[in-house]
DNA sequence: CATTACCTGCAA
DNA sequence: TTGCAGGTAATG
C-alpha cells in the first residue's frame, strides 16, 4: 500500500511519539520471514537497550534511527502498518511484530499480507540501501534536468520506469497514475520520446502529486493508517487511480485501465495522447482540475 | 519484457 | 470461484 505520502506520514507520526524512547524489548515476532537481516538471534541481542533517536524515511522506508549507528529500516510493502499502541492494548494475529518501549507503550507492526520485511542495518548497511535506490522525488537534488537525464535513452515504457526505484526513489502505482495524468503523458511513451517540456511538466506534475497526497495524510485504501491508527485522505482525491469508466475531470472523456507491467494502468485517452506533440496540452495548474464541477465538462467527440 | 512467487482477504 | 490489491525479487 504505502508509497512515499504513506511512508512519510508514518514517518513523522513516529517520530513525534516515540524519540528519546528506549526500545525495551522485542515482545512478539511470529514471522520470522520479514527479518532480513541480521539473523534473529543477533536481532534479538542487539535491539533491545536501543534508543529511539528519530524517525525519518528513504524512499519507501520507515528508518529508526538507534543509537550507537544502528538503523532499523522497516519497508510496509502492500498491506503493513506501525502503529504507536498504549501499554493495554493487545496485539491481533496480523501483528507480527511488537517493540516495547520503556514507557510502556509498544510499537505494532501490523501486516496483514506478511510482505513487510525488517531490516537492522550498521551505517555501511544504510549506506549500501541509500546507493541502491533514486533521487528523492522531494528534495533539491531533484530537478527537471535530472529527471530528463534518468529517462535519456530508456526505450521501456515510462510508466513502469516511474515505478522503478533505482530511477526515482518512492513512487508506486498510485502515483506514477496520477503524475502522469497531471502531466498529460500517456502511460506507454518511450521514457526517451519525453521531450524536455514534458519532462518539465512530468517533473512538476510528480512533485505536486505526492505533495499533495501529504497534505491529505496519504491515501487509505485498505490497511494504510499513519502511527496513530488513522486513515489518509488522499483517495477522495485520485484524478485516475481507480476511476476506469468515470469521466476525466478535466475533459470528461472517459477514464481507461490497461494493464502494464502487470499493474493496472489509469489514464484518459484525451488528455494524455499516445504521441507527444498533438492534441490540446492539459492545464499545468493542479488546482484547475481538483473539482467534481469539470466532470460535467465535455470536448470533442 | 513477461511470468511467477510471496500472502491474505475481499468484491464481483 | 476467480480476479484483484498500495511492492519487490527471482526466473525465463
Amino acid at each position: 500500500m504505502p508509497e512515499l505520502p504513506e511512508v512519510e506520514i508514518v514517518a513523522r507520526s513516529l517520530d513525534a511519539q516515540v524519540r528519546g524512547r528506549v526500545i525495551s524489548a522485542i515482545e512478539k515476532l511470529d514471522w520470522e520471514r520479514m527479518v532480513e537481516t541480521p539473523d534473529l538471534s543477533t536481532l534479538y541481542d542487539l535491539l533491545p537497550g536501543r534508543q529511539i533517536q528519530s524517525a525519518g524515511r528513504r524512499a519507501k522506508w520507515a528508518l529508526i534511527t538507534l543509537d550507537a549507528g544502528w538503523t532499523l529500516a522497516i519497508h510496509l510493502r502492500m498491506s503493513g502498518n506501525l502503529v504507536v499502541q498504549a501499554a493495554d492494548v493487545e496485539p491481533d494475529v496480523y501483528t507480527h511484530l511488537v517493540l516495547a518501549l520503556d514507557d510502556g507503550r509498544r510499537i505494532f507492526f501490523h501486516d496483514q499480507r506478511k510482505f513487510g520485511r525488517v531490516r537492522l542495518l550498521d551505517p555501511a548497511g544504510l549506506q549500501a540501501l541509500d546507493q541502491s535506490l533514486g533521487p528523492e522525488p522531494l528534495g533539491s537534488a531533484f530537478t527537471p534536468e535530472v529527471l530528463s537525464l534518468r529517462l535519456a535513452g530508456r526505450r521501456t515504457k515510462i510508466k513502469p520506469l516511474l515505478l522503478d526505484q533505482a530511477v526515482i526513489a518512492g513512487l508506486g502505482n498510485i502515483y506514477a497514475n496520477e503524475a502522469l495524468w497531471i502531466a498529460g503523458i500517456h502511460p506507454l511513451r518511450p521514457a526517451a520520446s519525453l521531450s524536455n517540456h514534458d519532462s518539465e511538466r512530468l517533473h512538476a506534475a510528480i512533485r505536486a502529486t505526492l505533495t499533495q497526497a501529504i497534505i491529505h495524510e496519504g491515501s487509505t485504501l485498505r490497511n494504510y493508517r499513519n502511527g496513530y491508527g488513522q486513515r489518509g485522505s488522499h483517495q477522495e482525491h485520485f484524478f485516475v487511480y481507480d476511476r476506469a469508466g468515470r469521466a476525466c475531470t478535466r475533459c470528461g472523456t472517459l477514464i481507461e485501465r490497461i494493464v502494464t507491467a502487470q499493474r493496472s494502468t489509469f489514464f484518459c485517452p484525451a488528455c494524455q495522447p499516445e504521441t507527444s506533440g498533438e492534441q490540446t496540452e492539459p492545464v499545468e495548474d493542479e488546482h484547475a482540475a481538483s473539482s467534481e464541477q469539470l466532470q460535467a465538462r465535455t470536448r470533442g467527440s
